[in-house]
DNA sequence: TTATATACAAACATGGATGTATGTAAATTA
DNA sequence: TAATTTACATACATCCATGTTTGTATATAA
């Protein structure tokens, strides 16, 4: 069997994805031949070059794969009207972040890549910007829901919605960058919703 | 030239880890060839093979010569009786850590090397444990801090000093993401200090 | 039904990186 | 001062990854 059917191709190219995402996984990036990646996917590098120009737009196309669900899961969270306190809607988009991140394989294989396994040079200089931006999007974001907060009176007087989104952003931050960057670290996914419940509290009026 | 006094060869040592501090910034670890480093110190492969069994050692060099001080440096603040408050010392400590980030270019050189230019896997994969190390040391060293803090009723009420601590543990972690991970990052460097004076602020009594 | 484009596999060519082995002139040591 | 290390430079052998080219059976279009 050679030329395929259409689904069948995609098919292969979703196979691809995958292979990649475990490849890039337990070799690092840099490390991961094209090869490996094909036979993880069982083809060859034929059908690699086919579907992708290189090993960078694989990259891409594994990052796009889970990065934009992500983003969506967690601000449908954040804009929850559900939410009469700004605060509360802010703890339960972070939550759901790192519960998602928890009990979903593929993404945290992902995001352990991208914080761990890849260095970000030449080509994939790029994908620093393309997670900056995210990150800088969801400061905006948090200090539109402080403002709010803030607006009706649920925020602790003395400090600043400004102020208040920072902390938050780098205590974000941290926390995704603590529990994917040391492996078995003693159990500090199970301190997370703790730690968001403070974090929040501290800064509640 | 080629036998050197003892002198000359511990500086050609130190220009190879120099040098490979340069390349592995520039071009990330897994692409700096030896060759490179080699080149860029003035010598030859020959020369590294002599003082270094591989790339991985070399490395290794490059982060012990950074990482050992830093501790200390950050630590001298955090012990430092001068401060009656504890909250001040912690303050202190973290300020001036992200002090010496600003301004020693060889400082935060390696930093950067070591958070988005290095894939953490198979000989590398120890990096991340002796990094994971003095995070977790960090830890246990401020929340012995805010212990005092709050025996001396510097904490603010309602706050236990083990949640106080893995809050700022994880700001100061994200802090240090952040600045290194997204190059031109619209003068965060800046913000720092006021960020870490809110930070403190925030569980102060 | 035939022609053509598709979805790969297989073969080829190239280059770069690593590790090791060997050579060697000067510094040390005896 | 002769012998021996030292601190490299140079040469060699091997492997692996990449990109490209060619081959080909089959799905699909005309």
């Amino acid at each position: 069997m050679v030329r395929k059917t259409k689904e069948e191709a995609e098919q292969t190219r979703k196979a691809l994805v995958d292979a990649a995402r475990t490849v890039f996984h337990a070799c690092g990036v840099s490390r991961s031949s094209l090869d490996k990646i094909a036979r993880q996917a069982g083809v060859t590098r034929g059908a690699v070059y086919w579907h992708f120009q290189d090993k960078a737009e694989l990259f891409f196309a594994m990052r796009e794969d889970v990065f934009i669900p992500m983003i969506e899961r967690t601000d449908a969270f954040l804009y929850d009207a559900a939410y009469r306190n700004p605060l509360d809607a802010i703890a339960a988009s972070i939550s759901e972040f790192f519960r998602v991140l928890d009990d979903c394989t593929v993404v945290r294989e992902v995001f352990e890549i991208m914080i761990s396994r890849c260095e970000y040079v030449d080509e994939f200089a790029s994908v620093q910007e393309e997670v900056g931006r995210p990150a800088q999007e969801f400061l905006e974001k948090i200090e539109r829901m402080y403002q709010k907060a803030a607006a009706e009176g649920y925020l602790r007087a003395g400090i600043s919605p400004e102020a208040a989104a920072r902390d938050t952003w780098a205590f974000t931050s941290g926390l995704l960058h603590l529990l994917l960057g040391c492996r078995k670290d003693s159990g500090l996914a199970a301190e997370i919703p703790g730690m968001i419940a403070t974090h929040m509290a501290l800064r509640r009026a």
